[in-house]
RNA sequence: UGGGCUAUCGCCAAGCGGUAAGGCACAGGACUUUGACUCCUGCAUUCGCUGGUUCAAAUCCAGCUAGCCCAG
């Protein structure tokens, strides 16, 4: 009997080729899209006459059309629910609180995979998959963790670091052994509907990008108001727009004019002061972090060097990371690395592979 | 209403008779799971205003206007 596997469909390419390639090794697939929290008013026209709500169709559209196409059974599985309350309001409060969150990572643990396992244990399946590039690796000891696609270009283990044991357990992530390029072609060549559909990028909730204006108009509290930009000594150099509208190391935006470039160096949620200096000043050589998942060592580290990403697109430093308390982590780098944002996820590395990671809470001096 | 100085893009600022540098900011694009970084492109037919001298003026001259400083 054909093993069961349940596909997330995103509506893009490569959930699409993953389900295709599963069919193709002989597995019984079953496409299954999530169905996620949309803003629910302001449907007016921001997207240039597209609405959110149509967005969101569209992606289900999509996907059904690929289910149909690869002839497997299809259905949409609602987190609506879920999602608004583990992600949206996550990521409103995360902003509110001064940090810059990354809401992708939250929701592949806490929402994505609860919800396809759920629906997978519901149809008696063995395994679900998605259109991930990382694979799936085990351990001399057992423990399974998630390795760089094999184009280290393309690679999403950063998202990915969440993930637990046992989820990926019953996981596969088939499109990890392809190229970006490779998969593409394959969708092309077996006339998937969806072939030519541009990779996704931002943030799935908010697809206009209006981040400011998305938190403000859903935040269940009043956005912190306008305020002072400040010097490291305390000089105030004008006004800010409030402190949702940056991120550490942020450079454009900021209206200052001051003959040189300045970039956000502190974000201060107490006195309503956002901290600009010299890009030096955005430089740090450690960091902690919290809120910890090692997925790729059973305890948490002696001192460990370490690759370390420091956000999605970072290339990663080298480190060494040691545990300073029962859910703490201090990585001291080897060299300063720029914009250590509190609220971002911090990713260890042992060459390709995942050791583990967690929440920045802060950037400090070792 | 005595004297002096200064007026060039949103900010700073080159220019000193030969046909408007540059930086910052800003806008558009590439990239993008940070409105991040980075990269590319754009950004004064015009130099406070009005006249004058010159083949030619932001550059010289005169008047006016505004700001600053000194003295009243």
């Amino acid at each position: 009997m054909k093993k069961k596997v349940v596909v997330g469909l995103s509506g893009g390419v490569d959930s699409a080729v993953a389900a295709l390639l599963l069919k193709e090794q002989g597995y019984d697939v079953t496409g299954v899209t999530m169905r996620i929290w949309q803003e629910d008013h302001c449907l007016t026209n921001r997207l240039g006459g597209q609405t959110i709500e149509t967005v969101g169709q569209s992606a289900e559209e999509d996907a059904r059309r690929v289910a149909e196409a690869l002839d497997i059974p299809y259905d949409i599985i609602d987190y609506r629910q879920e999602f608004k309350a583990r992600v949206v309001d996550y990521f409103i409060n995360e902003y509110l609180c001064a940090r810059t969150p990354n809401p992708c990572v939250i929701c592949n643990r806490y929402v994505k995979w609860e919800a396809l396992l759920e629906y997978c244990r519901s149809i008696d399946a063995d395994h679900i998959a998605t259109g991930h590039y990382a694979r799936i690796v085990k351990l001399p000891d057992g423990r399974l963790t998630l390795c760089y696609s094999v184009t280290a270009a393309k690679d999403q283990t950063y998202a990915l670091f969440y993930l637990t044991q046992q989820q990926l357990a019953h996981t596969m992530m088939p499109v990890g052994e392809y190229s970006k390029e490779e998969i593409r072609a394959l969708a092309t060549r077996l006339g998937l509907p969806v072939a030519d559909k541009p990779d996704s990028q931002e943030i799935c909730f908010i697809p206009d990008n209006d981040y400011t204006g998305f938190i403000k108009r859903n935040s269940r509290q009043e956005v912190p108001p306008p305020g002072n930009f400040i010097t490291a000594d305390g000089t105030i150099l004008g006004q800010h727009q409030g402190i949702t509208h940056y991120t550490i190391g942020q450079r454009k935006g900021l209206g200052l004019s001051l003959g040189h470039p300045v970039f956000v160096s502190q974000i201060r949620r107490a006195t309503n002061e956002v901290v600009v200096g010299e890009e030096a000043a955005v430089f740090t050589d450690g960091l902690r972090c919290q809120q910890l998942n090692f997925m790729g060592m059973a305890s948490l580290p002696v001192p460990r060097r370490v690759t370390a990403k420091i956000r999605y697109a970072h290339k990663g430093a080298a480190a060494v990371i040691e545990q300073t308390g029962p859910d703490e982590v201090v990585c001291r780098f080897e060299e300063p690395v720029r914009a250590v944002t509190p609220g971002q996820a911090v990713v260890f590395y042992d060459g390709e592979y995942i050791l583990g990671g967690g929440i920045i809470k802060e950037g400090c001096k070792c």
